[in-house]
RNA sequence: GCGAGAGUGGUGAAAUUGGCAGACACGCCAGACUUAGGAUCUGGUGCCUCACGGCGUAAGGGUUCAAGUCCCUUCUCUCGCACCA
């Protein structure tokens, strides 16, 4: 037996989507908004290794849950595009020299074609690349605004470095492996290094960014990952004289209650007060110390495993609670980048400082109790408790005591409130080719100048070489004609800016494109923001949870401030697809080889046999293993569809049983691809296909639904059927069918009865059966009298349609 | 170490409010049809037992008439963070 011919039906279907225009939206006024849905896949970076089978699951999800709204009569917005610029491009150019933009854009050919041949209703008249001019001069349009509203600058950062790339890195960029931080792109070694780079004040809208979290129906893991990443806490700035000597330490504490227990300070090796406070007789030591730390990588310098070091500076600072007199040291272990690169070192509550003091011998103070008296501390007591040792503080509460010893430092100038963040701002600047021109100019006489926002785009020049200049400047550096300009504002001779933009920019707001792609004097009209924002449904793989989903949310907040966008938020719904596994559930990779072609799998099963398999293998959000074997299965599940269709269609009604299987089968489906749960959805259309596969003949009215329901999941069979049936057009514009509750419910229904809590017996009784009767008939069903003779019954549960357990003595 | 999530047949997985554990599918077994079968159709398939029956949702305990589901303890795995004071 042969299987159905998907291969024309596919490509059949597929012309007439494009012929048709099928899938096009426009922003018809007549549509209430609640009848309108945006529905995003995070677009594909176009890489030479085409699509993985990876893609096509968040693709299939939301196909199938925008065919199964416009069946249910939204209006529904669904638009594809591409990440364009990036690395890998420019990788390969260096290598051959062919220029990034004929690789990218060969590569985007080929995507689009796969994508387009798994039959997914995108409206193709939206598509973006975001290395085009037309769409990079609005990227460099929201940098500029950002300039303008102070949220871009310069400063020198140490930043991450890598050799092979020839670039800077962001933090989020570089990853920690086995073999030391690398870069998260290529897997190379990086190394730290003072350079002025352009940032973007992210920091200033860290509250924001963690306020909006709690209004998204998001992943409570990625929303949880977000909080972590932003890492607000807050505690006060400490002031600390130094002893003898004019000049303070301040410092920054969660715990300004345990005060009275500081024993000693430590400064950052890198922090300005070093050089200072170092007495004569410690300064080679400290100068030593403070040199070797410079040198060490930041994994040497971060790894928690490792024994902590420092040295005594000679200086002595005063505790302001007490007027104590407590040594400074220096020590790695406290982050220049993080407070105020200082710390007050509570060793009894604090299991760092704990240990730096038990190495060091130096004063352990308990100054926290978990009930108000004193015991030895063998290790730091880090919780809340009752205050001890802390003068006429004692016997205070954690919380209270903050407020109140904060209050106290204010009142004498010691300190005060504080607020701090993990999150840094974003090192924006790239020494690369392949990004978008950063639009400024710098000037002998002006300084820093932006293009006017008429003269955008700034476009890249061409290059004769693609390599970075190694110098720390990007290849543009190198094209004289370009990087010499002239100021905009007086026309004098001005450099432009050499730098590029991370791959993160194009990203950060390719969802307001798709709103408005056309539009040549607006990055979006506000028109078709208000018509189609905030996105309803956002679906992509978990990785971007902390890089492309916090830098989108930021410009986003930006955008709304400006006016340009309706909304606070992006995205408001998200959905991370799982990862789709190798056999035996580890991970694919070229490596290995073990890497599914989604190309080979189309031409082998058919497109529909791949978007239900990978819906049937289990719940969206879980990572799954790919199967051949089970892919057979859902094809069988369709060949079988096909076969069916041969059988004759009767005008006659269907027998109870098959009316009340598809009610049933009607509602589970609605409710489970509404839910986005397509694998039970499948499930049940299986058990329905396998009864109706029992009939002669298909009741006309038990199979035309059945076609709807296939539709979303298997579009190109369903047109297909549908056209069988009679219909002309697109089964797209076809409606969803509606179930009767009343018929979805069984008139018998079959009872357990237990005994002791264990299944007895069962019997069939009429659904709705009253309790003294079911209890009455339970009594009669088999084995029951016989167990339950001569016994006490103590107890008769009966769930209504389900049950009757009786419990004797 | 901290944070989040997950552990169910040979495999992928199902299982409203606690109410028949294993739907659906893969694989396997048997049969039918066939020159043939990696096609198709029918039936079977958690484990132990000839059977009656017993045992089963990572392990142990608890609550309950009743626990995959609720509570406690432990273990394992995945992901994220990694001295953030």
């Amino acid at each position: 037996m042969e299987k159905y011919p998907f291969c024309e039906i596919e490509k059949k279907w597929q012309a007439y989507w494009e012929e048709n225009s099928t899938f096009s939206v426009t922003e018809d006024p007549s549509v209430p908004k609640e009848r309108r849905r945006y529905v995003l896949d995070m677009f594909p970076y176009p890489s030479a290794a085409g699509l993985h089978v990876g893609h096509p699951e968040g693709y299939t999800a939301t196909d199938i849950y925008c065919r199964y709204m416009r069946m249910n009569g939204y209006h529904v917005l669904h638009p594809m595009g591409f990440d364009s610029f990036g690395l890998p491009a420019e990788t390969y150019a260096i290598e051959t020299g062919t220029h990034p933009k004929e690789t990218t854009e060969q590569n985007i050919n080929r995507f689009r074609q796969q994508i387009k041949s798994l039959g997914f209703s995108y409206d193709w008249n939206r598509e973006v690349s975001t290395h085009t001019a037309r769409y990079y001069r609005w990227t460099q349009w929201i940098f500029l605004k950002l300039y303008e509203r102070g949220l871009a600058y310069q400063a020198e950062v140490p930043v991450w470095f890598c050799e092979a790339l020839g670039t800077v890195l962001a933090n989020e960029e570089v990853v920690a492996t086995p073999e030391g931080l690398r870069s998260e792109r290529g897997n190379h070694p990086v190394e730290r290094k003072p350079l002025t780079q352009w940032m973007l004040k992210i920091t200033q809208y860290a509250d924001r960014l963690l306020e909006g979290l709690d209004t998204l129906a998001w992943p409570e893991s990625i929303k949880t990952m977000q909080r972590n990443w932003i890492g607000k806490s807050t505690g006060a700035n400490v002031v600390f004289k130094l002893a003898g000597g004019e000049g303070t330490i301040e410092v920054y504490t969660t715990r300004p209650d345990t005060l009275f227990g500081a024993t000693y300070m430590v400064l950052a090796p890198e922090h300005r007060l070093v050089d200072k406070i170092t007495t004569k007789d410690k300064r080679r030591e400290v100068e030593e110390y403070v040199q070797t730390a410079g040198q060490k990588s930041d994994l040497e310098r971060t790894d928690l495993a490792k024994e902590k070091t420092g040295v005594f500076t000679g200086a002595y600072a005063v505790n302001p609670v007490n007027g104590e007199k407590i040594p400074v040291w220096i020590s790695d272990y406290i982050l220049i980048s993080y407070g105020t690169g200082a710390i007050m070192a509570v060793p009894g509550h604090d299991e760092r400082d704990f240990e730096f003091a038990k190495k060091y011998d130096l004063p352990i103070i308990q100054v926290v109790s978990r009930d108000g008296t004193l015991h030895r501390l063998d290790e730091a007591y880090v919780e809340y408790g009752v205050a001890v040792n802390s003068g006429q503080f004692d016997g205070l509460a954690t919380e209270e005591f903050k407020e109140k010893i904060i209050t106290w430092l204010a009142e004498r100038n010691a300190g005060e409130p504080a607020v701090n963040y993990k999150l840094r701002d974003w090192i924006f600047s790239r020494q690369r080719y392949w990004g978008e021109p950063i639009p400024l100019v710098h000037c002998r006489k002006c300084g820093i100048v932006p293009i006017p926002y008429e003269k955008l785009p700034l476009t890249l020049p061409e290059v004769e070489s693609y390599k970075p200049t190694g110098t720390g400047e990007s290849p543009l550096a190198a094209i004289e004609e370009w990087v010499n300009t002239e100021c905009p504002r007086c026309g004098g001779p001005a450099k432009r800016e050499t730098n590029t933009m991370p791959q993160w920019a194009g990203s950060c707001w390719y969802y307001l494109r798709f709103l408005d792609p056309q539009n040549k004097n607006e990055l979006a009209s506000r028109e078709a923001t208000d018509y189609w924002m905030p996105v309803d449904l956002y679906v992509g793989g978990a990785e971007h949870a902390v890089l492309h989903l916090l830098y989108a949310r930021f410009w986003h907040k930006v955008l709304y401030d400006i006016g340009l966008v309706n909304t606070d938020e992006p995205f408001l719904r998200l959905i991370n697809q799982g990862m789709i596994l190798g056999e035996g559930g580890v991970k694919m990779s070229k490596s290995l080889g073990n890497v599914i072609n989604p190309d080979e799998v189309v031409a082998e099963y058919g497109a529909d046999s791949m978007r239900l398999y990978e819906m049937f293998l289990g719940p969206l959000e879980v990572s799954k293993p790919w199967s051949t074997q089970g892919i057979s299965g859902v094809q069988r599940f369709l060949d079988r569809v096909y076969r069916l269709s041969g059988r004759r269609i009767s005008d006659t009604a269907p027998d109870a049983a098959i009316l009340r299987l598809l009610h049933k089968t009607i509602k589970k489906v609605s409710e489970d691809t509404g839910g986005i749960e397509f694998n039970t959805a499948i499930a049940q259309m299986m058990i329905y296909i396998n009864e109706l596969y029992k009939l002669d003949e298909l009741p006309r009215s038990a199979w035309d639904p059945f076609v709807r329901l296939l539709a979303p999941y298997a579009p190109h069979l369903a047109e297909e059927l549908w056209q069988q049936l009679g219909n002309n057009g697109s089964i797209a514009d076809a409606g969803w069918p509606e179930y009767d509750e009343t018929l979805t419910v069984e008139d018998r229904v079959t009872v357990v009865i237990q005994i002791n809590g264990k299944v007895r017996s069962r019997m069939e009784i009429d659904a709705g059966t009253g309790r003294e009767e079911v209890e009455k008939l339970a009594f009669e069903a088999p084995r029951v009298s016989e167990l339950t003779a001569g016994k006490e019954i103590r107890k008769i549960i009966i769930v209504p349609d389900k049950l009757v357990n009786i419990v004797t003595a």
